[in-house]
DNA sequence: CAGTGAACTGTACTTTGGTGCAATTGCTTG
DNA sequence: CAAGCAATTGCACCAAAGTACAGTTCACTG
């Protein structure tokens, strides 16, 4: 997978090339010439008071391609805005190179990494500040007439997950996925995966 | 390092002992036997409804043990509660053996570990608390990559339609329809119908 | 005019999703 | 204990979804 490194004044700091030897180094000027559809991680700089949205535009971003910030000064704020601008990952600048390796390897897999100092904020503030439920989900009302079993496959499916994937993630054979499935299409007067998923997530009756 | 598996009933899932062969299974009232000082990993089970800090208060750990919480019904507060309770990380009870291990790496490490689709839960209550719009590309920005008559459907998918139905509110033939999803799956980067529909309606990713 | 891209369709194929029928296990409750 | 329900799985079958390859038409543009 290819790496960029993108920084305003396109300067590597020896733990990045430490971290990630074959990454390509940018200024962000170059960055629009950079028309690649080609899959990677695009490591982008942000110094004092940056913020992720006006530097680099989510849209850049093709399909394939990550966005991992590297912030100078980390903070909730600015992983909040990295995040809610497409990026999938926000840690300290100077992170030392096994951590950034580690970034790497769960931003590859398709997860999202956040440090852990600002991870603790954003739970503190979420744990603080949240009190209570938002939301009172039309999802409990269905979900309570499901079994224990039905349920956890249905919110599976509600999100996005193939039966192949249910089932391994449940460890049971595809086809009693199919079985619970059936059942709750049943309870709940639904006539496909697609229609779950939407109840669930409460777009619609 | 030691990994002991804690469960109310005692019973190890299969995923857990493929990733972690060599963890020891323990009931929880065996947990107060084990005055241990030796540095490990403490996995703790949480069924329905149960909170970590009533079953492992944070006192119980010496130094050097960690922490990881597996969460039969995983969400916001429970994870909140699980951190706030001292845990190092908190993941979904049926994981899948990779991802117990790389739990366990990013945790023996130092770091904090959540799931990403919990992460997502966490940033995105965070955002909408600071006044912040996570899915800034819910339906406009994907859209506005898909031509018009992709858009069509890609909409009418997400409502929940068939490819049959969406060919007769269209006009075309199903073979059509099926040309055009293909390219929106293509040009969005989705697997199928449902995680295009996750999409358009901010869903997910 | 030549080239390009969107829209549309066909044939044929593979994969995934969903159902019907049947059976086993284990736990709970009258 | 018997009855019932939840969970599990197999086999078979059909329908729906999705892909590969190929082709046409039409509008717009350099």
């Amino acid at each position: 997978m290819q790496h960029w490194m993108v920084d305003r004044e396109a300067i590597a700091l020896p733990s990045w090339q430490e971290a990630i030897p074959n990454a390509i180094l940018l200024r962000r000027d170059q960055l629009a010439a950079i028309s690649s559809e080609e899959p990677g991680i695009f490591w982008c700089r942000l110094r004092h008071g940056e913020i992720v949205g006006a530097i680099f535009p989510r849209k850049a971003l093709s399909a394939g391609q990550l966005l991992v910030v590297l912030a100078d000064e980390p903070n909730e704020l600015v992983v909040s805005e990295a995040l809610a601008s497409g990026a999938s990952g926000c840690c300290n600048t100077h992170s030392a190179p096994e951590v950034l390796r580690q970034v790497a390897l769960v931003v590859e897999n398709g997860g999202l990494w956040i440090g852990q100092s600002l991870l603790r904020q954003l739970v503190g503030s979420t744990s603080r500040l949240l009190g209570m439920r938002l939301p009172a989900r039309s999802s409990e009302d269905c979900l309570a007439l499901l079994s224990e079993r039905e349920s956890q496959v249905a919110r599976l499916v509600a999100g996005g997950a193939s039966n192949k994937e249910i089932a391994a993630q449940l460890s049971i054979t595809e086809r009693t996925v199919k079985a619970h499935l059936s059942a709750v299409f049943e309870k709940l007067g639904l006539r496909d995966r697609l229609q779950l998923s939407l109840k669930i997530n409460g777009m619609s009756i």
